[in-house]
DNA sequence: TTAATTAGAGGCACCAATGTACCTAAAGGA
DNA sequence: TCCTTTAGGTACATTGGTGCCTCTAATTAA
């Protein structure tokens, strides 16, 4: 409702709130404005994603935007980018089944957290005509899943966990892309009973401890 | 330019080029629109999807399409079922690793062929706003490839080949989740080695069978 | 404090796609 | 064969986003 309180007849109106919004500037309003790409790309998809919406929702006009970023694609990018910078420290609890749960469960929580959960699947989906941006998610968000993975195996390799011929991408790889197809095609979080499975049916057994319904 | 070739002054203008394309009608239009939703959705994406694209390119009116569908995710919800509706037939090689090559190979060249696989990543990145559309891809796409490879481990159960307890459904996942993932987020083709690394690395490893490099 | 910067808000012309309407003629059934 | 259906083409008003413009005032650096 655009004339909600119609112009004063005076001119220099005064904004109808006094407690206007404290103007920011920086990264306050970067901030808003990632929050806002996020909470955007969650809502409404990359489909119907409009610079317009995007100003709206970080309460802010289309200037600052397009002063920075020529489309709402180069402002994904950005958006995608300062979202998945936070990566976790190492992970070393001296058990491998622990290491593994504290990875899937990191991965899920990452991958589901809030509004970049579903900013990530309408992201996969432009991957063939936007490269970028889904490199930016496989460098930022996968591959350091993968590569710590691999490095919670080596240790179990050095305990005598497991053997070393065990150990390979695909083994790395296989609870990642289970949870992230759960997510993009099930659209549902793993549990954590969901996550255990993964652990004790699949990645413990490929790395040859054998499943036993205990 | 819409003002290319200006309208001739006299009414009742004849079409340009006499050779005018015979007209379709019934299932020979819808096959023509269906394929050309999804070379739309390979080549511009959900995100520029419109009816005058898919009309155009499917060498029709809009007309017809807004006859039949209201929206455009309508229009990709039935080419999609129409374009899923193949099904391979059962797999029975009577050897398990060879059973789970059949299996991913069909899977790659049914999630990779040509345009259905670029437009199945443009599906999935709307599946928080359309569960129907995602929906179909997982009734009709995955499940059909999970139930024909969970027959194969258990007629592999029954020849002794594994344990009935290596099966579950964590396993039958596993290699339908790693193509899964290379195609829409690694954007690649598994080549016919990573198949075979994939059983032999990670699945036939978690039903029992270690992987030892021949 | 002053000056430079720039966010917030509004306006505007442009363009692409929408959704509808109409007309013609081609296809297929009677 | 006639006749019903409906595809192909065009036109049009409407909508919504764009990209740019301007003005004001809040913020920050000097």
């Amino acid at each position: 409702m655009p004339e909600c309180g119609r112009p004063l007849p005076e001119r220099r109106v005064r904004v109808s709130e006094q407690v206007k919004k404290a103007r920011r500037r920086g990264q306050a309003l970067l901030d808003a404005i990632y929050a806002a790409v996020l909470a955007e790309l969650a809502e409404v998809g990359f489909r119907r994603l409009t610079m317009e919406g995007i100003a709206a929702r970080a309460g802010s006009g289309r200037m600052p935007l397009y002063r920075r970023w020529d489309t709402p694609e180069a402002l994904v990018l950005d958006a995608l980018a300062d979202a998945l910078s936070a990566g976790g420290g190492p992970v070393d609890t001296g058990d491998l089944r622990e290491d593994l749960l504290v990875h899937f469960r990191r991965m899920t929580e990452q991958v589901l957290a809030g509004d970049l959960g579903a900013a990530l699947g309408a992201v996969v989906g432009e991957g063939a005509r936007h490269p970028e941006l889904v490199a930016t998610l496989r460098d930022r968000l996968l591959r350091p899943h993968l590569v710590a993975i691999e490095q919670s195996l080596r240790r179990a390799v050095e305990r005598g966990e497991i053997g070393a011929a065990a150990v390979s991408p695909e083994v790395c790889a296989a609870g990642p892309a289970l949870i992230t197809v759960q997510h993009l095609i099930n659209g549902v979080t793993p549990t954590g009973d969901e996550l255990a499975a993964i652990v004790d049916r699949l990645v413990l057994p490929a790395l040859g401890r054998p499943f036993s319904a205990s």
